[in-house]
DNA sequence: CGTCGGGTTGAGTCCATTCAACTTCGGTGG
DNA sequence: CCACCGAAGTTGAATGGACTCAACCCGACG
């Protein structure tokens, strides 16, 4: 059942059984949550941690006029808020963009990992350092890439995290965005995301239909994207 | 001459004089330097990890084109590459914005901490963790928010973490950076970075002359802002 | 059959970019 | 001492990208 945050974690490094026990001891009874469904609210003080087991959630911050940003997409495996454990007041929410399962983990049994299993607490410290490599590569996008390349390189770290938990299928993924919310995740207007969604389409690397991305040309969309997938550590070394 | 990471390390939660000693016993004998140098360079992998303890340094990313985009600015105090320390090859590249002077602490070293110190281990994930905060707050700033306020929520920013240093003067602070950088922050051109600048001291908010800033409206410039301290966790409580 | 949410397209406006010129200022060398 | 130079900042004009507003299409669904 924690079958996805072992693939994730051992992307990075081995797991012992006992390290494994030691999760599964630390997780508890999950839950469900519905489309459009906080899992996770801003300003709140959970004490206990997420993991997505199931679905696809999204961190965002909303400003005053409206506008709403997505910082980061959670597959999986992903501990939406395992950072909640030390920063303790959640300064973003996070959502289900699709029917989402989740289990829970409490502080406090955090807390024990990190006093007793010093491997096991690198490997968790290991899985939020690698979420800050992804938004700084998210930064960059939206700093210096042009939209297309944004959105090329979007759908290859999507891919590649999907294919890590066993979420693709050939070259093809499930995508359950629109193209409202794809526009939340490039801080751009629904109407230019439509094009900019329209011209990769057109250049024919990828096709998008009915929620599901499929790429006709993976060596043409990591060129246009400048996909480099060194930032998500996904080499196996004692960490 | 740790003080500006104790500093930031106890904004946070107390550090107790063992832990100190710790510290201080981790890091070893510095060294310098100078203007556009690299503290650490894309793609290597330090066997250590590096302690900024004066200068202003900055993490960034290099495009084929030749764009740079900075992901964050590094303050005194700030352990500009503590998760190299489990993440092992840089995906990207520190550079100084100013004459940088900096302590190095042996990874080694800090994996015998998080053998032994659940505490200060949890202490260092945190200042991981405050790292990818900022990222997220600089995502939103590039997605949804104008370029003025984006401008405008850097200074806040930029103070509130300064003022923790004692690198204030009343409401002013030293900045080495040129509008080309600026530019390279927020992802625009030097042109345009330039008028923005000029609009918001047009607005009277700030003046920024002899690289440094000087704050006038305090109210106004977290207005225009929109600037909500949470995401820097600066209040002290058990972690 | 009508409605509704999501996707697509067109037109006009505004914002950010590029290219280019010009200023200011500190440093350096004749 | 000043003439020159280069780096940084500022401004103007023209181009193109991204935005808004609006209309329209379409498939799902009651």
């Amino acid at each position: 059942m924690l079958e996805s945050l072992f693939l994730q974690l051992e992307q990075h490094d081995c797991l012992s059984e006992a390290e494994k026990v030691i999760l599964t001891d630390a997780v508890s009874a999950g839950r469900s949550f519905a489309v459009g469904q906080d899992l996770v609210a801003a300003g709140s003080r959970p004490t206990y941690s997420t993991l997505l087991v199931e679905g696809l959630a999204a961190r965002y911050k909303v400003l005053e006029d409206g506008g709403r940003q997505f910082t980061a997409l959670q597959v999986p495996g992903d501990f939406v808020d395992l950072h909640a454990f030390l920063l303790k007041t959640m300064d973003h929410g996070i959502t289900a963009l699709s029917p989402c399962r989740v289990f829970f983990a409490e502080h406090s049994r955090l807390r024990t990992i990190t006093e007793n299993a010093p491997h096991l607490t690198r490997m968790l410290w290991l899985d939020t350092l690698v979420d800050g490599a992804i938004h700084r590569e998210w930064i960059v996008a939206m700093g210096r890439r042009s939209k297309t390349s944004h959105l090329a390189h979007l759908v290859c770290e999507l891919f590649v995290r999907l294919r890590v938990v066993n979420l693709t299928k050939n070259m093809s993924f499930h995508l359950p965005l629109s193209q409202a919310e794809m526009a939340d995740v490039l801080g751009l207007s629904v109407v230019h995301m439509n094009r900019v969604i329209a011209a990769l389409r057109r250049a024919g690397v990828f096709t998008w239909v009915n929620h599901t991305v499929t790429i006709s040309d993976w060596e043409q969309l990591v060129e246009i994207a400048e996909f480099d997938p060194t930032y998500l550590s996904m080499n196996r070394e004692p960490r």
